[in-house]
DNA sequence: GTCTATAGCCTGATAGAC
DNA sequence: GTCTATCAGGCTATAGAC
């Protein structure tokens, strides 16, 4: 069990912490503006250690994006044709609100990927979120041509719940200094029930 | 009229450029993303040549935030408590909308500086934008105790219309991939009227 | 596998000629 | 006021001992 094995738990447990530590650091300055010194500190590891399991500091930040849109649209994929359309459409707000209160840093770090016009995910964006999109939206029109919900434009329904979940992540600063310190998140979640259960009560 | 004056029209013209330049490169890289030297190449000029007219990276960054959250809050100042509220709240949002559409870069500056915190605008979000944004939330709660607008949270109506006209500007790339090239902004306008008016119609 | 030391590059800022 | 040349510091990544 010694001989070439490739990943021992060490190994794994040291990459986990890694991007971890990643994870922090990029979401707080950007790619640029993190330092691979920076990470370490935060991984508690020494900066060649940090590039004896990744290649570079390009791939740590690649190994992280890799998941995260998988995982940034599971909300969408669990969109369900045959459930009752405005407990779907309100579920999959609701979901993605505990995203930005669970993965504020995920959140983040999609946000400077996204507004440095990403690239590195812009062909993810094409494959995979585009088809995804298309899909949902042709059920939301059915429940729409059914009478289920109102008629809306369902891409801007869509964009509508990102921008909304997103704002309380990436914003959270803004949010929090108009509201005098109150977590945001709060009063979101009720709110946001109210918007979308008016929009799109028939 | 030659002898210690200051500013003479080639500086005022330089300045300009330089900050022009700035804006464009800081909003597509952010701070730490962007170099002097794009700056320089950006605005025909020398990178020294830049040093001349701004002291640091940083007071070209500086200068440009300065102006940048007196024009952001310019369309919420103008929200009048005499006006019709159904008008005056559309109006707002069609105004910020605009300003997305206009000033996509000012808009993506803003949102690089917040991501990281609002390390630079921290301060002027507790001095200046909280005390605009409480006064015409009591414009607002006026509104709804008179019946005239429907009773939401204030506050996160606000966050609301910021996060939405914030994510046409700052997540255009995504949006126009969903769309398939399709400007997001074409039907922004008026999904978004629709949504405020079913919101805050009594 | 993990460290210390350092190479080599890039970047912000300055010196000094014109 | 504007340039060329360059410095000094910080950065990613590697070399090499252990």
């Amino acid at each position: 069990m010694t001989g070439t094995r490739g990943t021992t738990r060490i190994q794994k447990r040291n990459r986990a912490t890694i991007l971890e530590a990643a994870l922090e650091v990029f979401a707080a300055h950007g790619f640029r503006g993190a330092t691979v010194d920076q990470i370490a500190a935060a991984a508690g590891l020494s900066k060649p250690n940090l590039l004896y399991y990744f290649t570079s500091k390009e791939a740590m930040h690649a190994a992280l994006l890799e998941g995260l849109l998988d995982t940034w649209l599971d909300p969408l994929r669990a969109l369900d044709a045959d459930g009752d359309p405005m407990q779907e459409l309100l579920g999959y707000m609701h979901r993605k609100l505990e995203m930005s209160r669970d993965f504020p840093r995920e959140s983040r770090l999609f946000a400077n990927e996204i507004l440095q016009g990403a690239p590195r995910i812009l062909s993810a964006l094409n494959d995979d979120l585009k088809p995804l999109v298309d899909d949902k939206v042709r059920i939301i029109e059915g429940w729409m041509d059914a009478g289920k919900i109102a008629r809306v434009h369902p891409y801007h329904l869509i964009f509508s719940i990102w921008a909304h979940t997103q704002h309380y992540a990436d914003f959270e600063v803004q949010a929090r200094a108009v509201l005098g310190g109150e977590d945001p998140l709060d009063g979101a979640a009720q709110f946001l029930d109210h918007v979308y259960r008016r929009l799109l009560t028939p």
